[in-house]
DNA sequence: TTGACAAATAGACGGTTATCTATATAATAG
DNA sequence: CTATTATATAGATAACCGTCTATTTGTCAA
């Protein structure tokens, strides 16, 4: 288990073709090159956003001949966004959920 | 009720400044000052940061008098996280979910 | 009304990043 | 082996963004 980087995560979803990258191949495993297909920039460009999401932990990634195919880490996302939300809780209990 | 916005929301955690401003101001009210005395940036540096923070909603502004004080909207983050894995999620039920 | 303080805004500057073209690497087909 | 296809990497460029200094705006005290 990798320690959570608020910090990581934020950047890698504060782009425009990131998040769309990431709609794009939510449910379904899809090649470079299928991506490329739904977007309006260059295969390398792909290539290095695939790489951010990758290093962020976001996509899930699996290699067959020629094609990479990548698909997005749904439980990841679920588990940086519980871990969001925890980074900037108080450390004290709010007086409405103790009411 | 404003739309979620997902761009929105994770430029404006995608700065290590204003994470920190976030949690300078997780629990209490802070006015601007405070808050610079807390970091290593300038005042306007900090307004600069406070004013996206506002325009995403993740910060709630208090005046009095000269004074401006702001705090965390810990609600807004707590609805943010959820919107955005909402945002990411597959509109299909995934098979462990079903078992 | 004047001076001091608090915060926001304007404008400049440097570093980061998103994009492109060109090329390299790797795998398969013929 | 060679050609082709798929992806990644290198390097260049332009736009964006975080930071600063200087200034403006607004509020209160004397």
């Amino acid at each position: 288990m990798t320690t959570f980087d608020p910090l990581l995560f934020a950047k890698a979803l504060a782009d425009k073709t990131r998040q769309k990258i990431m709609k794009i191949c939510c449910c379904n495993w899809l090649s470079v090159t299928e991506i490329v297909e739904h977007l309006n920039v260059t295969q390398p460009t792909v290539s290095h956003h695939l790489a951010i999401l990758r290093e962020a932990g976001l996509v899930e990634v699996r290699e067959d001949g020629k094609q990479t195919f990548y698909r997005l880490n749904q439980n990841q996302i679920t588990v940086c966004c519980g871990e969001l939300r925890m980074t900037f809780s108080a450390d004290i209990v709010s007086p409405e959920k103790v009411a």
